[in-house]
DNA sequence: GAACACATGTAAGAAGTTACATGATTAT
DNA sequence: ATAATCATGTAACTTCTTACATGTGTTC
């Protein structure tokens, strides 16, 4: 997912800053499956607005930059709508985690239950994240997102948790 | 995970070719959590060659360019067990399906059920070919990551099975 | 004989991150 | 007073993809 159409995504869902947006994507429910930066953003909503695909408010405030808060126009809407329908592709589960993982055997041994347990408690807190979400009233969709997440998380936990052992086997020192 | 980090993984796993890395990162077991390109490929091997991260053997061919079957050295695998052991961070997932979801709601209804009817099917070829590559024998890690994957995929069909309808209700014609 | 698999490599370009630049307000 | 939050933006850099360049062997 390109920025351009993460922030027609964001602001499909309510207006916002480029400030916001930032926000969204680093701390909010779409830390789970997006990342982006100042860098990126800024000149992606003063490019879309030239291109009309964004409307553009300015708010004064004193002792701060304008805020300029951003909306969707008919065209954002259009483009946003081909940019999800378009040719979806195999969606692959970039994971550096499942990487590490793989190929941490030929590595350390040791490394391997660290990685784990790393990976579990982020898994922990992850779900707690969702959980959290969830509380609040949101639309269809986004419980739907947040549940699909919450799912996966908690098969992976579970499925970690329940064969750590044979990756790091204890020394066999009481056998059955 | 870098292209680096990527090729140093999968020669600590046994030599290869840049060709045969590209085969593994494309339709192999790897397809599942990675990609990689040609353009960014050779360079890595290149130039992990000039550091001494790796060996590079040429084997003739007759009609064909050189061989060349790289293989890890010790410094290799040390910088691997570096990239893999350094603050490996949230792992967040990356997946375009999931912010495609958040942001169908806007966009069109019945896109949804388009989109999680092709997400189905992706994790059905998805789980057929873990199970597939599971037959063969591989090293317990490799095993553990397959299974690993299998769990998510079959957590997040059965999830995306059970609740389609709360996204796309079909029109009430026969209640109760 | 057309297309695909094998096999390597480069150059141009896209896309994004990091770090910088600015500056007031608020909390510790 | 030191750091974090709010708020926007730019320039340099990194990283990777796409497309090109080359050429044989094999399959349909």
């Amino acid at each position: 997912m390109d920025i351009r159409t993460l922030c027609l995504g964001i602001l499909s869902l309510g207006e916002a800053t480029g400030y916001e947006i930032r926000k969204m994507v680093t701390d909010g429910s779409f830390s789970f499956f997006s990342e982006a930066s100042y860098g990126s953003i800024y000149p992606a909503l003063t490019q879309m607005t030239a291109d009309g695909l964004v409307a553009c408010r300015a708010e004064s405030q004193t002792g701060r930059p304008d805020k300029k808060v951003y909306s969707l126009t008919a065209d954002g809407r259009k483009a946003l709508e081909q940019s999800l329908t378009a040719a979806p592709g195999p969606d692959r589960h970039r994971s550096d985690f499942l990487a590490a993982l793989l190929f941490a055997e030929a590595v350390s041994p040791d490394r391997i239950n660290a990685l784990i347990h790393d990976r579990i408690s982020e898994h922990d807190e992850q779900i707690a994240l969702l959980k959290g979400h969830l509380k609040d009233e949101q639309g269809t969709v986004a419980r739907f997102v947040l549940e699909y997440g919450l799912v996966m998380q908690e098969a992976a936990r579970r499925f970690l948790k329940e064969n750590r052992a044979r990756l790091s086997p204890a020394p066999e020192k009481q056998t059955g």
